[in-house]
DNA sequence: CGATAATATGAGTTATTACTCACTTTCCAT
DNA sequence: ATGGAAAGTGAGTAATAACTCATATTATCG
């Protein structure tokens, strides 16, 4: 426990960037390929195509490369619902659920190996704290969109509905989306479904 | 991959079902402990007081104990679940649905080690056939228990709501639970607003 | 250039761990 | 009892994988 997960040395010059950049894409690709399982430095470095020595210039040790993939995951998550917030002033409602459901689906059912392993990890190396930031910008998104709607939904905490929502659609997405066939209609329209009935729900809730 | 996860050797006696058990359980304990990372076939057996080559009278390889713990956790579930659904049937639909999601929750924040781990490996080894029967159990409870309400909420598919209820419920529990320091009020009562705003949705979904 | 710092290499070391097997102990049917 | 089957043992093996380090290559800057 309480690894060090910072990068061990700045890559300081363009082509240490390039090398640091595979390596953390190379241990996505084993990682959503294997899963954990198959997740170990050497084999990184030979993907990355990289020596085993460079992968630890920068990774002080198998954990800081996994905070990196994480870390790397969470931006990528953000820049895919970022771009999905924007330009919905003028949609409808529904309409403005749905894109977003859309958006959310892309990186979620991709790769069940993937998402599992970064679930796990993150529970693993305690890393609340730093994923802390992401979940607050994305609240503020949320925060953002659902003002626009006020008048057509029931009155909530847009800080609940910010933890609550993003997880609650992955859930559901993920649930229809790793069948075998994949049903990614049904996915969607669970998921929408699941997202309208919260932010209309004025049923007696305590009891 | 392929690998054979049954059982390489049954138990007869009553005492090999004893070592049995005590081996799951204790790869059980490991896994909540310790995640994957620590999860390997000779600290098992230590934990559970037998010796490595009992191990391997019952399980042909790793993977088959982990199939063996995914299955037992299952089981599980199952039992509270079940429990919880009993002496429902003269409760309120609000009364219903809070005490699902108590029963849900005693089982997941409680360990999001263990969880994940099962998730993960679940993904891996590829055992949604060996996960169907216990969906499909629990889709039918869930449409029994559906169908008490069925003039207080909207006209719903059981068998979808049966795949995407509780999924959902896990979901905003783990997401609430798993704070510092954990907020199980919020937890249940945003599990029961999805579960209620689920059951109530009426809206326009289709766009 | 030439010097120094940054980057890259990969064989090698060391620890871990999945799994086997020859053997002993316990149970049970006759 | 007793013979055979079931259960249990744990030192040992072979493979794997995290990580190091002495050395080689490449960039930067005066």
């Amino acid at each position: 426990m309480a690894t060090a997960l910072a990068l061990r040395k700045l890559p300081r010059q363009a082509r240490a960037q390039v090398t640091c950049d595979a390596i953390v894409e190379a241990a996505t690709q084993i990682l959503a390929a294997h899963g954990l399982a198959g997740f170990n430095t050497n084999a990184v470095a030979t993907r990355a195509g990289v020596s085993i020595g460079s992968l630890y210039q920068y990774f002080a040790n198998k954990d800081a490369l996994m905070a990196a993939v994480i870390h790397a995951a969470q931006t990528r998550q953000m820049k895919t619902v970022a771009s999905a917030f924007s330009g919905l002033e003028s949609a409808s409602l529904p309409v403005a659920v749905r894109a977003i459901v859309r958006a959310a689906m892309q990186h979620h059912h991709d790769d069940m190996l993937l998402a599992t392993a970064i679930d796990h990890e993150e529970a693993r190396l305690d890393m609340d704290a730093q994923i802390a930031p992401y979940l607050h910008e994305g609240g503020v998104m949320a925060a953002a969109v659902l003002a626009n709607y006020r008048d057509q939904i029931a009155p909530l905490d847009p800080e609940r509905a910010a933890r609550t929502l993003p997880v609650l659609v992955r859930a559901v997405v993920d649930a229809w989306a790793n069948l075998s066939p994949p049903d990614l209609e049904t996915a969607e329209d669970e998921a929408v479904r699941a997202v309208m009935g919260y932010l209309h729900c004025t049923m007696p809730v305590d009891v």
